[in-house]
DNA sequence: TATTGACTTGAAGTAAACTCTAAGTGATAT
DNA sequence: ATATCACTTAGAGTTTACTTCAAGTCAATA
């Protein structure tokens, strides 16, 4: 598969697939003899863990340090699993302020479905 | 309440604070003869709802364009209406998202917690 | 009275995550 | 054969949201 199926899979540039790349959190991506960019199964399946870290807001530098470690193999594990607890309680707690932010949206535009016009802001 | 005591109470620092002025998202905050500012109860409503929305992600340039039509009064309301179910949009798919990620870090902590390493990244 | 600490300003600086540019290569369509 | 198109690179530029800086004011305390 090459670049451009890729980036138009997952919604995402080659630019940006090139990026992920020189940061080490794919790749290195195997290449033809024009030197262009052969993704295997494997690749898509990594694009596709960061991809889904990455909507939900885990930064570049906690992937590329994730990743390292799994590189690293199996005495690294103890550490992994730290740092995954570490994430899961920011996005937690990202998931919480977000859900508050969206029912006082709901309830906002309930308000101005009733055609309640308060005058408060929110 | 002077700036640093909004600043400790919301997390916030007196930059952001001054910052947001600046882009118009609270205030104009009176200011007591000696020039500093002196944040009203509105005020402290102002800033809740920017930090509850900030939290979720929403962007600084809606929150403005949110705010101006607020003040512009009762015409702009159907227009105010709408871009709050943009958001509201947006941020459920960014939701979703994240409790896709949210999931998939829970199930795979839980797969370190059983000692079942296998080979997979994620 | 001198110094400390919190405040003020406008403007410049920073971090993260892309995004774009310029210059070039190689395979395919006319 | 020539033009077009997708790809390559290194490196510069952009956007968003702050954050820091430099220089100054004012009130209170040692």
């Amino acid at each position: 598969m090459q670049i451009s199926e890729v980036a138009k899979e997952f919604g995402l540039t080659t630019d940006t697939l090139r990026y992920y790349e020189r940061e080490g959190l794919i790749g290195p991506i195997a290449k033809g003899k024009n030197g262009t960019r052969n993704y295997t199964e494997e690749d898509i399946k990594r694009i596709q863990f960061v991809k889904c870290m990455r909507a939900a807001g885990l930064e570049i530098s906690f992937l590329k340090r994730y990743i390292k470690l799994f590189e690293e193999g199996d005495k690294t594990v103890k550490e992994r699993r730290k740092i995954l607890v570490e994430q899961r309680k920011i996005l937690k707690e990202k998931l919480d302020a977000m859900q508050e932010a969206y029912n006082r949206l709901n309830y906002k535009i309930d308000l101005y479905d009733k055609n309640i016009l308060d005058k408060k802001l929110m």
